[in-house]
DNA sequence: AATGAATGAGAGTTCATTCAT
DNA sequence: GATGAATGAACTCTCATTCAT
């Protein structure tokens, strides 16, 4: 081995690149085979140490899988962050660019994305902590609310609705790459386009299509 | 059998009876822990006989599952051929109300639908199932854009947003039973007409939310 | 069923068929699988009728299983008994050819052979019946010793040695067809002869190489 | 490992060692109850340990059996390379101990020499694994012809009328154990000497049995 | 920090056998 | 005579986790 003696300095570095190595490594294995099936030992193995070692990174199977939830979370939540410093103005155009900016960072981070809503956890799971890229898309839909741009209509139906349409068109994305799409932008547009615009106050469908923005997202 | 005799058919009633009461059981608990989790020797318990028992009715753990997706997927299309011979007159009604037994199918059947739907899977999988429904739901599409209801829309791209739409709530509803949602009646009704109003010609939304009606899935 | 209504007579025909039915069947399945792979389901399958129904005709698997051994032996010994009354007078001669029927017999029945002398119980097994077949070999071999043919040699090591020399280019010829033997039949002669004309008394070898015989065991 | 280490040394002797004794204890259950019969939860009950521990050392059941072959044949190549260096310069008595030598080994490994010599497989099998004795023997032989020690005889009919020979007192021996045998050295004794003696030239058999050898597998 | 031996629970499955019908 | 539903023991194997080293 290359790394002789170790400083203190450096190995919590390595420490923490360990934990991250673990995590993505993980990440990818419950991904592909789910909760249940994901077997510490074989990850383990794929990272070439004893299993015995992932509980100097993690508490245990649950621990790791919860912090890959978080982490998804977080992730998104940074994404969305850059898009609230932008400054676009129009709070309903910045709604639905949002929804492209979700939609983007679920397609370029499948796993983060199935962690934070597809995987489905065998108990009761833990109960739902508000999540920032939550918050964000709700404060939002407020603002359009506030500002009349919509309808009077209630904010959290409005924000699980949006999220519900945007969510679907990821996650089919996603899950079902072979199906014979139609352009993913032109689907993706015309789900966004739908969820938003049936909520705008008299004028009717703001005609143009979200434009195509070229995610900060995708250089992840 | 070489006798060529039939059982009584007092027995076939029995053990028909039998299948159907095991069926049941193993849905629910697949249903509430998930594939992995299911457990052949607690669901042997939870009928009262013995495991090795249940081999007698379904070939194995994989068999039984099969089973019961095989036909929650007839049910679906069950569920929609009647709807089709409802004569419901209004085709934008109509293709509301699939989308709506559409939902409850998914809700009803969280493991099929994941199954055909949601889970990715490494091998190839078996062949895409629910043509059925897919194609219903396109029909339905068809006949609202020939009969100038909706807007000049390309049919595979109404179908695919309106699928995605009508996906995304049914899956996050089956994935995230925890979240904190509005009444998730309320919620399938919004997302379904945002999902179809938003196609309508002219005339803007048709402003009733669409209807819960008695879904003959219900029933089950 | 062509059968209707059947005639106690007939009914008791039809058993003795069925058992018969069953031990051939079963004799195929105990060779190739062995005795503990052997699985009275998949017999009960394979003939097309209930696991129940074979307790009908056998009392367990043990029991079955030692009629097929049975029956093998009784099978040789039939075979042998031909030989005994077709009155080879030479002695010496009698025993070679009684040691070509033993290696036709295994060659022509290999089910039936195997039962007898290789397929191995899990248990202990039965004590040691002797049989009419390795009777009637130590009987010709004590006549050679008695007419002075064989040198003064134990019988019954002489017998055991025999056998097990005709027993091992028998069970090897069965169990290893595809081996690149030599001619078959001049491998029989040369083990045959060399295990009895070792014992012969003082003239050495008989030249001639027993010669071939159309046994009667063939037709089978 | 990543690491570059080894275990440390006496680490590694612990682990041998106790793959060692699993083994042994292995092997003579094997031989006692067959393959089928043989439970690794009685194996690890009567190691005192967890039969889960037994996967730590051995992949599965068939990788604990295929161990124990594999290691039984090197014993037996073992053991004639052995007889081939002790300088023995009489072949034909060569001949006769490697015929002792084989006929050890598979009564000391019956499940290895039963399913080298003995099982009928449906498949293909494994590829035809004893080469090396089956060789040797071959060899020994050819040697004994040059040195004009057999009469002429075709070698390949020579070899497989031997192997026949010692191969039918080892099977039987081996798959009927609870037969009366008469000693059963004195048996084997009787079947190489008929089987080699017979090929001898014009002096005549050699009148001494061969003596029984302390055979290098007897202390395994 | 890291290892890997050990555990023991628990999974799915197959089996021979019994017995009411 | 025949069935086939039911049992319960036994099997192999995998798993998450602990802990001495």
């Amino acid at each position: 081995m290359t790394s002789g003696y170790s400083m203190p300095l450096f190995r919590q570095r390595r420490k923490k690149e360990l934990r991250t190595l673990i995590a993505k490594t993980a990440s990818e294995m419950f991904v592909r085979h789910g909760y249940e099936s994901f077997s510490m030992r074989i990850l383990a193995n794929k990272l070439g140490c004893s299993h015995g070692t992932l509980y100097l990174y993690f508490k245990d199977k649950q621990g790791l899988f919860d912090f890959l939830v978080e982490d998804s979370f977080e992730q998104l939540a940074r994404a969305l962050e850059h898009l609230r410093q932008g400054g676009c103005e129009d709070s309903v155009q910045m709604l639905k660019e949002a929804g492209r900016i979700y939609v983007d960072f679920g397609r370029g981070n499948p796993n983060a994305y199935e962690f934070a809503f597809v995987i489905r956890r065998a108990g009761a799971g833990r109960p739902w902590k508000p999540h920032a890229a939550f918050r964000f898309l709700r404060d939002t839909i407020g603002r359009c609310i506030e500002e009349k741009r919509f309808c009077r209509v209630n904010v959290d139906t409005a924000t699980q609705a949006i999220w519900a349409a945007v969510h679907g068109v990821t996650s089919l994305l996603i899950a079902r790459p072979n199906f014979p799409w139609v352009d993913p932008e032109e689907l993706i547009g015309q789900v966004i386009d739908s969820a938003v615009d049936s909520l705008l106050l008299v004028e009717g469908p703001t005609l143009n299509h979200s434009k195509r923005v070229k995610s900060a997202l995708k250089g992840r």
